[in-house]
DNA sequence: TCTTATTTTCAGATAGTTCTGAAAGTTTGA
DNA sequence: TCAAACTTTCAGAACTATCTGAAAATAAGA
């Protein structure tokens, strides 16, 4: 029975983790990186280099690689076991800090670098006073200042505790 | 002075739409996409094919493409000139409406499927009482929840009209 | 210090994406 | 119905991102 059940959930699993790899690319996060941090979200103890690769059947530099750059995010976390040498992988599993990680994270990416061109854009045209130079400017602007706008009630809501957070939209749904 | 005055705002434009382009990357949109989002973003006039491909040093075809794909997002639309038989193109200027086209289009593309992927896994796992089936079920549940929420919450703000929209962000940040 | 287990790096290979340019298709007006 | 003006398509080229595998680096115990 317990074997029996084993392989159900593990079929599910590898599903679960083939997939997500595959929704990764729409995402903006490369396949390998999206598989072993699904591997890593659904494994009941932290794994090691050598699973990942054979799980996933990847070479030993691009699970390296991923395994950093997942640590980079703070996705996971390196855990050492006493008497062991070699390192352990395990992932935040808790969704409310995952959507924060990857919030901030994304904001860092996307809207930090965006932001540095319109301010730059619209200094640059500070001076036009008619026609389209105006508009260009006015442009600018606008939406520099909805970027900003965006962060800041991004960074509001990634301070949020999940509680809190559901409070907050509760009231804005009902 | 006037045409002092074009050069200088025309400089700038210049450079938006090359780094916008570069931006585009980041935001898994392709440069080419971002730039010609960009020129049309700040044309005073609506512009057809040649001039964008002039502009931006592109072929006709990749020109074509990434126009259709624009309309496609909602973007940008056709515009005829009477008497013309050229298309001509303009883009969508207001940053909200922008926001919101670009929220749907995302959501559609990044949370739809990863969500079907979800309930998938749920569903299959539903019979796990115990273990580390009931825990993979579980994590699968939680992400599907936070996922449906996410799109709620998406879905209201989107309804909303600019005006309301501050009026609620203003309460969250205050 | 030496040996062995483990991690990191990186040049070249592979795979995936985007772009070009020319040909085919479409529309319009004479 | 024809020709000109314009748009669309798509095979192959160019470019970019990702992956492999082996060698180099590192760390720890004997």
């Amino acid at each position: 029975m317990t074997a029996e059940t084993a392989k159900t959930w593990e079929t599910s699993r590898e599903e679960f983790v083939a997939q997500w790899g595959a929704l990764g690319s729409n995402w903006g996060i490369n396949r390998t990186m999206a598989q072993i941090h699904a591997l890593l979200m659904t494994a009941p103890e932290p794994m090691y280099t050598d699973e990942i690769m054979l799980r996933l059947h990847i070479s030993r530099g691009n699970a390296n690689t991923n395994l950093r750059e997942l640590s980079g995010w703070g996705l996971i976390r390196l855990v050492v076991k006493k008497g062991e040498r070699r390192e352990y992988f395990e992932a935040e599993k808790d969704v409310w800090k995952m959507f924060i990680i990857i919030a901030k994270e994304r904001k860092r990416r996307e809207l930090d670098p965006a932001l540095d061109v319109l301010k730059g854009c619209a200094e640059q045209t500070r001076g036009e006073t008619a026609g389209a130079g105006r508009d260009f400017h006015r442009q600018m602007k606008e939406l520099q200042e909805f970027v900003e706008f965006g962060m800041k009630v991004s960074d509001t809501v990634a301070g949020m505790k999940h509680a809190s957070a559901l409070q907050w939209a509760i009231k804005l749904l009902g």
